[in-house]
DNA sequence: TCGATTTATATAACATGTTAAATATTAACG
DNA sequence: CGTTAATATTTAACATGTTATATAAATCGA
């Protein structure tokens, strides 16, 4: 799958940084995540960060116990999680932001701005256009 | 990552026939790929189907298991592996087949024919670009 | 208010990706 | 030759994806 390689190739340039910094990448999406608002729900940051409810609770412990994010809960609520991000959560991304960000200039360098721009919109186009052309994908007579 | 959502996106449409006949994604790559040649080798298995090593060796564990592929070793290198599929791997194939295209050509008609030819480029042209456009991504000084 | 259903999150079980190390075999070199 | 380096494959350890299930809390209806 083009879809597949395409991506190995994106993450093989920024696998390195993160990992000099024992985070994987999801950990890092999540991270980031977190800088775009005071607080989210679990749901919420799986939404955001692509990363299924299992998997952002195993990444949610590990980043807790490494001071990374804090949790609380929703006074309202008592089921919902506030998550949010500590100052230590915000010196490791300021740490890795700048190679981040150089690495990201590279590859658009590389590929040319607006060839780059033109795969994003077809990117968001497919997967538009395959998740509201049926819910359930209809599996035929059998 | 809009690599991500697509990716996503397009194989959730894959996901239910395949998993009906107890089949991963990988597992069916493999599958795939060992019609296309008498026989293979473990790297080049690998390679052709974008698959790890260490999971490649645990996919064919499983699929010798289900007698699905059968191995043997190559005279002039006891090292290498010989890689077929069985009888039963084409039977499975035929099987999925037709459903495989016909979620394949459902997709090709839903986001349009040339659209998708562009993407495929697109994503093909990132790839290369980036793989080989340095070997090892320099890090930078620090 | 009680009980059934939904919602938010977590856990379990299994398969895969990633990294590193182990094993076996071949090639290369002194 | 024998020792070392390279190659092909496997295994280990850990993190994640996928599916199914569990737990807890909220909501809804009788």
């Amino acid at each position: 799958m083009a879809l597949l390689k395409a991506r190995e190739a994106v993450m093989s340039r920024f696998r390195p940084t993160l990992h000099a910094h024992d985070l994987t990448e999801q950990q890092w999406r999540v991270l980031r995540a977190l800088t775009t608002a005071e607080e989210f729900r679990a749901g919420e940051l799986a939404r955001v960060s692509s990363i299924s409810m299992p998997s952002l609770s195993r990444i949610l412990r590990a980043l807790e116990k490494r001071a990374l994010i804090q949790r609380g809960v929703e006074d309202k609520d008592l089921r919902a999680a506030q998550i949010s991000i500590t100052a230590s959560g915000r010196e490791l991304i300021a740490l890795i932001a700048p190679h981040s960000e150089r690495r990201y200039a590279e590859i658009t360098t590389a590929f040319g701005e607006d060839r780059l721009a033109t795969l994003y919109g077809l990117l968001d186009e497919l997967a538009a256009c395959l998740n509201d052309g049926a819910e359930a994908p209809p599996e035929d007579e059998e």
